[in-house]
RNA sequence: GGGCCCGUAGCUCAGUGGCAGAGCAGCGGACUUUUAAUCCGUCGCGCGUGGGUUCGAGUCCCACCGGGCCCA
């Protein structure tokens, strides 16, 4: 009746009584076809006239709309599959008509009949028998208006999925993205692997991580913030191609474009470089946008991202040049860079180094420019501790990013495989570090002392998973294509 | 970090200084091919939290909590 426990408990009751007849949540339930497989049957068998049409099936899923007539009644019933309605007649069922007083809205039923067109044309199921098999106890959102409240929907996805079919609809399609991404992966010889997510020291990106606590061993412990070191380990290893979808962890604050924690895809190729990197990316977008969309041309909002055509390559200093007119060549002093960042409205302080005073201004002036596929070669070295010096100018290191929508969406480079630069490059993050900017790389000892055993030329690739889903849904919050995102406590 | 908007019944929403409302869901009744079924009747919220102004506060003010959008 009126307060939601009042719901409840009147639910609770229907419960004790379905349980004085039977099990209202039988462990063994004896479906015979899935909603779809029952419908694409009987349509089959329409068209071809035949007698199989006469069949019984049993179908099972949840109650989602009851329309009561008396003496009978339409329930819609959906599985994974699909939804189809059942048609339940008193004279047809007798005693079993009773359960329908003691059904609502939520429940799973299991249904028999054969199947048949109403005279509106409706699939039916005209059922025999049936049975709770999976009572519920909360009432569900509205049939008609659904599940709206944003807050809600990303707190409790369960009611969310129920209610939402746009909601399904962009889980299915992150989870075929990354199956798409497997198998592009899988077919070009690449080993598919795992690394921890509790790591001494998270490094391999620039930023800060979460720390835990291993009590056994009375360890301090961080997740990781990237999978770069432990896959680069593999190279080294002698693992040729290798990749890793997972999640990692990065100990910022939350908006529509950042989530605490995240899916990354990594792969790195021994015997290639940056270029040949580029052109595997170009193929692997065109190819989980075309499986999974089945086109190339993305619409968002007013625009369409066309991935089908030539994609802008350009470099970092052109980038910055076109949208800013500063040639960071000529800045190469930190005070310098932090009075341009300032005097174009970028937040820096005195202790934010040269580079990411320089990244700040990419951000705010030139990515939100890049909604055509762009990639942007050729970073600043003291951005890249990790990437290899250009070969024709040391200020420079091999690296691309790909953009799209405004936003990364991809990030690679000439894996850097010399020990000795390895390790001045990391010491000078440290040292940077020391001066108050905490956006840098950490050295990982064991990471540098694997380089030591000598590691093959590689390219290596980033991807985000969620920007990769946010560009084939079209969505623009990463917390419509992450199932559960982190949230603050709930508010009073 | 700054600005704007939002938080009222299980859900979707109205109410902007004078006795808290509607639709859906629920409950009771009618109806054996309905499908946002329909029709009749009926139960439900003291308005995110805490202060304040006022004879009187969902309504105005302040703070806080939660969410969204924009900017940095």
């Amino acid at each position: 009746m009126p307060s939601e426990q009042e719901l409840v408990d009147l639910r609770r009751e229907k419960r004790e009584s379905l349980l004085a007849s039977g099990d209202p949540y039988p462990a063994t339930v004896s479906r015979t076809h899935e909603i779809a497989k029952a419908r694409a049957l009987f349509e089959r068998n329409e068209r071809e006239g035949l007698e199989e049409t006469r069949r019984a099936v049993t179908i099972a899923g949840r109650v989602v709309a009851i329309r009561d007539m008396g003496r009978a009644a339409f329930v819609d019933v959906r599985d994974g599959s699909g939804s189809v309605q059942l048609h339940l007649r008193r004279n047809v069922l007798g005693d079993d008509f009773g359960l329908l007083p003691l059904l609502d809205l939520g429940d799973f039923v299991e249904a028999r009949g054969r199947v048949f067109r109403t005279r509106s044309e409706e699939i039916t199921v005209a059922v025999r028998s049936w049975r709770m098999i999976g009572k519920a106890l909360r009432p569900l959102p509205e049939k008609w208006h659904g599940l709206s409240d944003v807050e809600t929907r990303y707190r409790q996805r369960e009611l969310d999925l129920i209610a939402n079919e746009r909601s399904r609809e962009i889980a299915r399609t992150r989870a075929a993205v990354v199956a798409s991404v497997r198998r592009f992966f899988d077919g070009r010889g690449f080993m598919e692997v795992e690394t921890p997510v509790l790591q001494d020291r998270a490094g391999g990106a620039a930023a800060r991580p979460f720390s835990t606590h291993h009590n056994a061993l009375d360890r301090q412990l961080a997740l990781r913030i990237a999978l770069e070191l432990h896959l680069k380990r593999l190279m080294i290893g002698g693992f040729d191609k290798v990749y890793e979808i997972g999640r990692v962890f990065r100990n910022e604050g939350i908006s529509h474009r950042h989530n605490p924690e995240f899916t990354l895809l990594e792969s790195y190729e021994a015997y290639a470089d940056y270029h040949d990197v580029a052109r595997m990316v170009e193929e692997l977008v065109r190819t989980v946008v075309r499986d999974v969309t089945g086109s190339l041309e993305v619409p968002h909002g007013e625009q369409v991202v066309d991935l089908g055509g030539e994609w802008r390559r350009t470099t970092y200093r052109e980038a910055l040049l076109e949208h800013t007119g500063i040639d960071y060549l000529q800045h190469p002093e930190p005070e310098q860079m932090r009075t341009l960042a300032r005097d174009r409205g970028v937040a820096v302080d005195d202790g934010t180094s040269w580079g990411t005073a320089l990244d700040g201004l990419m951000a705010a002036y030139v990515e939100p420019h890049l909604v055509q596929p762009t990639f942007i070669f050729d970073y600043p070295a003291e951005l890249s501790p990790l990437a290899k010096r250009k070969r024709d100018d040391p200020r420079l290191v091999e690296r691309f990013e790909l953009f799209a929508l405004g936003y990364e969406l991809a990030n690679a480079y000439s894996e850097q495989n010399d020990p000795v630069e390895q390790r001045r490059r990391l010491q000078e993050q440290t040292a940077m570090a020391s001066e108050g900017d905490e956006e840098v790389e950490v050295a990982d000892e064991a990471f540098i002392r694997a380089l030591e055993y000598g590691m093959p030329p590689a390219g290596g690739l980033g991807i985000g998973i969620e920007r990769l889903v946010m560009l084939v849904t079209g969505e623009h919050s990463i917390r419509e294509v992450i199932l559960f995102p982190t949230m603050r406590e709930p508010g009073g």
